[in-house]
DNA sequence: TATCCCACGGATCGGCGGTT
DNA sequence: AACCGCCGATCCGTGGGATA
């Protein structure tokens, strides 16, 4: 084999190759005949032709010879080929991406949440958009609402269960209320409490509790709950936001927890666990106050991001329906 | 508005293989 | 050997878009 032009050249691009080019390689590779690729481009021969010739100007490389009945690509034809033809394949994709992106079908949806909210309705949530949307890449933040608010202004989330903070300017959200967090208080199974034959809130206040730091809306709820009840407050608490080491916390001493009810459960047993914590008969009514799905208010949500909210929508009402039902 | 560039199609030519 | 058909290459004219 001859080499017709002695210099090889770098950079395709810079040299002028244009998608046609690609094109036709992709095509001579299926058919090694220049008019039958030109009939795969909507072309005509002799432009197939004059692109053939430009390429091989452009890339100062024999890519094909010419034979009576069509051309035979050379080993640097094949190999430029088979790129080209990733090429076109890669660009077919992105149309496909493109559409699959407008139908909600692909792409990804970061949503926040409050870990109650995480397990009773973004869970499920998630299941379903498995089902019916396999191609969307799905990330969960679960934090406290201020942390959560803040990362939806930044545009890190696309939309956060949990609450409004108190001092957020509320006209930058929009907010569709699901219903109200039961709270229960959660000790170790082996805490002296857990099986005493009658326990109330008072027994409680003398031991020590884990809870969220000052300020948070947890530990608002519940300093009002027991000033409320007449009761004195918690003299010891650990301070934390985590929910690993305050259940690790309950495990492993008598301390007490208030948690969400639907985290408590988990842990409880009655989803299967190991039953390591319970959740004590005291302070049926405490709940932090309504959350809710709040979204950027000027903003549109993603095609993927719209189907996750309303499925979360969905579960929100069931939820909500659930929680009157038990009240009443 | 004039000019340039690009893509395209039609017409034509030359090379080659198959058929008669 | 002559003819025919297929194929790629080239020339030329045309039309559309971009730009000065």
């Amino acid at each position: 084999m001859t080499t017709r032009f002695p210099q090889m050249r770098g950079d395709l691009m810079q040299r002028g190759v244009k998608l046609a080019h690609l094109r036709l390689m992709a095509q001579l590779a299926e058919t090694n005949q220049i008019s039958a690729a030109a009939a795969a481009m909507n072309i005509s021969q002799p432009a197939a032709s004059r692109l053939a010739a430009e390429l091989e100007k452009i890339t100062g490389v024999e890519l094909y010879v010419r034979n009576p009945r069509g051309v035979e690509l050379t080993e640097q034809g094949r190999r430029l080929a088979a790129r080209a033809q990733s090429m076109v394949q890669g660009l077919r994709d992105a149309g496909r991406e493109l559409v699959e992106l407008g139908e909600g079908q692909a792409g990804s949806v970061t949503i926040g949440s409050v870990s109650g909210a995480a397990i009773e309705l973004v869970l499920p949530s998630i299941k379903r958009m498995r089902v019916t949307n396999p191609g969307v890449e799905t990330t969960v933040n679960v934090d406290i609402s201020d942390v959560l608010a803040k990362d939806l202004l930044a545009n890190r989330l696309d939309f956060y269960i949990g609450r409004v903070p108190a001092q957020s300017d509320r006209r930058l959200f929009s907010v569709s209320v699901i219903g109200e967090e039961p709270m229960v208080l959660v000790v170790r199974r082996d805490h002296p409490l857990a099986h005493a034959s009658h326990v109330t809130l008072s027994d409680c206040v003398g031991y020590d509790w884990v809870m969220q730091g000052q300020g948070g809306l947890l530990r608002r709820t519940v300093d009002d709950y027991l000033i409320a009840q007449g009761l004195p407050l918690p003299q010891k608490v650990l301070n934390t936001a985590s929910v690993l080491l305050t259940l690790a916390t309950v495990m492993e001493t008598n301390a007490i927890a208030p948690m969400a009810r639907a985290v408590a459960e988990i842990f409880g047993g009655d989803r299967g666990f190991d039953g390591r914590t319970v959740a004590l008969a005291v302070a049926p009514d405490l709940a932090v106050s309504p959350f809710a799905l709040v979204r950027r208010a000027h903003d549109e949500l993603s095609p993927a991001a719209r189907t996750f909210h309303a499925y979360l929508a969905d579960l929100g009402r069931a939820y909500a329906a659930r929680l009157a039902g038990k009240s009443g």
